[in-house]
DNA sequence: AATTATATACGAAGGACTTCGTAAAAGCAA
DNA sequence: TTGCTTTTACGAAGTCCTTCGTATATAATT
């Protein structure tokens, strides 16, 4: 495990996600692919990326001139980190409304539902085993 | 529908889930309740509380020397966006797997689970009606 | 009436985050 | 070599949010 690895700030979280999808990048290719949502300075990425690897968050390897960054975090855990505050502070903690809204709010295709239904189901299954 | 609604802070969040709760309240109540929690000043809370109603999340009535807030959104409604804007940033725009983490990390009672399932169902035979 | 308690108003400090300008270094091209 | 481009480094400004000190007004208490 890491942690004391303080949880991302936002704009930290869109550098992740470019890291987690494409693996060790360059500030330059991390800029261009936020430039392909929204605008921002190239300076502005470098120094994010320079914070982000004294936060630890990420490591940058400095061999070549052009410094490679990587993810020091999984996106699995950060995902599971972010949630759980999320939930606290907007759901008061019950997960399960936050899951009623999401499944209401937004449409899901009936794969997808099943597949749900069928977590649901081993949950509920793995709950009965334990008596 | 409102909106030029700005999004609440974390800790406009927390007054509001007080007022949410117990409905429209004195400045001091909802600083006592929020004094549950975690040691707040009570000019803190205060300004916070009259910023919320210069933004518009609050309504203060001001008949009395002791002012009246209540919440000026709903709490389904700012749940819902804050949903949205979470599951955009953290997952993506998946709420599915938002869903699928959530129930993963948190267990459920069997019934909150047969609620889901019963919530899942009626989606699914819902968008049989559509064909 | 004088004191004490309670309320609002205001401003400002401090911190976290984002943004960007500028400089210095390193590589590339003419 | 000289100049152009790319990169890192650094610092500082600006914003948003939170917190609190202080002043002032109103009410309650003695």
């Amino acid at each position: 495990m890491n942690y004391n690895i303080p949880k991302p700030t936002e704009s930290e979280l869109e550098i992740l996600q470019v890291l987690w999808e494409y693996g060790p990048s360059s500030v330059r290719f991390v800029n261009d692919k936020l430039n392909e949502e929204r605008e921002v300075g190239y300076t502005t990425t470098l120094k994010l990326m320079q914070i982000m690897a004294e936060k630890g968050l990420a490591l940058r390897d400095t061999q070549s001139r052009t410094h490679i960054y990587q993810a020091a975090v999984s996106e699995a855990d950060t995902q599971k980190r972010l949630l759980q505050k999320f939930v606290d502070t907007t759901f008061r903690g019950s997960a399960m409304k936050l899951v009623m809204q999401a499944l209401g709010a937004h449409q899901a295709s009936p794969e997808e539902l099943d597949e749900i239904k069928a977590l649901i189901e081993k949950m509920e299954s793995d709950s009965e085993d334990e008596k």
